[in-house]
DNA sequence: TTAATCGTTTAGAACAATCTAAATATATAA
DNA sequence: TTATATATTTAGATTGTTCTAAACGATTAA
């Protein structure tokens, strides 16, 4: 590969690098994704360490999350005994994927959180009716109809998602 | 307050802080917000650095944070010179304002550094036509058109829930 | 002006995350 | 089975973040 081909790559691998902190996932996690991403054939454990110039280790504890996200496939390479790695290309598929694992998640752990406090602070409402039980109530109301709404477009988004995606799938066989 | 109302309050705190945290923002932050968010009154740093059971420099640092993103509004108490603070409780304007402000630049960002790098392998395809320059340019602009449809996702969200504020705004007045 | 009351900054401590190199475990081929 | 190639785990080093306590600076009241 030509030097300034080389370069561009680089630098592709450091802006990946850069987003993927910032959704809160590692540095290195993009910067692996981005070297498959740009890669024609799969990559070993190996290669990857030397072209990112880190540890086999830190290789393969990154490449197992980006597995788990399903952001890349382990692809089986006949007569060889080594793993090889792929990007998965549909970013669209990776960002249902997040969605569901990751936003879905926490969402519905706030909002059985919240729910349940929100609960408590009625009871004692019940029981005794002071100011401050009143203002908690009203607050933690808002807060989890607000999480629910949050929750619900997230369901939507999703739901788009994989209705398009089978759609797109009946016209390819079609 | 009665004990199990401040028990409540507490449970709320650290669920905001946690939720805080998987946003990319400090824990800390969070926790200051859900203080404010069920306080019915304005509080000074004294006072939430007593309530959180952290230093005064800390919650100030924090709250200058919570200011950026109009998280908390400060507000002005006549002849005390202590400086107070509430909680923004529209939750949708703080979401408009985060999306404006931290997603939209990260995506004008990745959007401009990665055209930059597809326009320079393009013109590198001019020059050569080998196979590993094509495929380069096939990836980036797979990537480019898709960086710029959650651009265009985000600015659509952004513009819609202008409009729905605006709307509400005029209901409102009439 | 001086004393008192705040808010902010800073130096270093405490803590947490990430990385490497080496050890260990696992799988394949001879 | 044994030897070899590979992947994973781990202990400790490195780095980065967040926190506190104290110093500093700014503002107000006397």
């Amino acid at each position: 590969m030509s030097n300034k081909i080389v370069e561009i790559h680089e630098s592709v691998i450091e802006t990946m690098g850069r987003i993927s902190s910032f959704w809160g996932f590692s540095k290195i996690m993009g910067q692996l994704y981005g070297l498959l991403y740009l890669s024609s054939k799969p990559l070993t454990l190996q290669e990857m360490a030397e072209s990112l110039s880190i540890s086999k280790g830190n290789v393969s504890i990154n490449i197992r999350n980006l597995l788990r996200w399903n952001m890349v496939k382990r692809v089986w390479v006949k007569g060889d005994r080594k793993d090889y790695y792929e990007a998965e290309t549909d970013f669209w598929k990776i960002i249902r994927g997040v969605l569901r694992e990751r936003e879905k998640k926490e969402f519905s752990q706030a909002l059985s959180s919240i729910g349940k406090l929100r609960q408590q602070t009625k009871e004692l409402k019940r029981i005794s009716k002071t100011a401050d039980i009143a203002f908690t109530e009203e607050r933690l109301k808002n807060l989890e109809e607000f999480i629910a709404n949050m929750d619900k477009m997230v369901s939507v988004f999703i739901t788009l998602e994989d209705l398009k995606k089978n759609f797109w799938d009946l016209t390819k066989k079609a």
